[in-house]
DNA sequence: TTGACATATTCCCATACTGGAATATAATAG
DNA sequence: CTATTATATTCCAGTATGGGAATATGTCAA
């Protein structure tokens, strides 16, 4: 088998470096797609393309305004990874680290009580 | 061009589904590769070959006992992502959205004064 | 050293991705 | 309708990918 399809996958679909900086130029607000492309530099079909996944995976919103179409963000979609990453919290907020506990107890100072 | 290549980057060593499932067995402590392989029903090649990603872009760490090498997490590595969403947190935590101003607004409730 | 076990690496294949270019579709103005 | 502008889609090429299978490397015991 192969890579994993992307565009049905909030996790992929962020994983482009170009999205996450569409995703952070619309966070100031809805833009066209030309806007888009020239803000980022980047041709407008790309830029069309990279906005469908991100339609696609619930990241952005459209609506139409004459012949433009003004997309916006839908910073909701991000939840999840951001639900996702906070389950490991503990990892970068407190001492886990076995050794760190046992110079602590050798200290007496018995920061983390056992029970 | 083709696709960004993965190894270097955080973002995309979580867009892998199985890469996410061994961080997450792995948050419960550590295992060495068979145990990961035996937990998740994958063969043992692909299982060093998806924590040798995660290696080296920091979300894993290793050390060997015997002939074992044994993975922990090191979720540190995980924060930026976790800081890249909450950039996004207001669009779920707060109404953001015009029409909900304007509603609030008619109701002379102004929760949000313009300065 | 040899054997057994644990892990890492290499090679191959089918897949799917991204950007570029060209083109198609949509919407508006005249 | 025609021209123009805005956006979307299609086709292509080059590349990286993840899994399978086979193999290499590493570690320990006898």
């Amino acid at each position: 088998m192969a890579r994993a399809a992307t565009t049905s996958d909030v996790f992929n679909a962020v994983a482009e470096p170009q999205r996450r900086r569409i995703l952070t130029l619309l966070s100031k607000g809805e833009r066209s797609v030309n806007d888009v492309a020239g803000s980022l530099h980047v041709r407008q079909p790309q830029a069309s393309k990279h906005l469908r996944v991100l339609k696609h995976v619930g990241l952005v919103k459209v609506r139409s305004d004459g012949q433009q179409r003004l997309y916006a963000i839908n910073g909701k979609g991000l939840k999840p990874i951001h639900e996702w990453a906070k389950g490991f919290e503990q990892f970068w907020n407190e001492s886990f680290d076995r050794l760190d506990d046992y110079l602590n107890e050798l200290q007496g100072k018995k920061k983390r009580p056992k029970s």
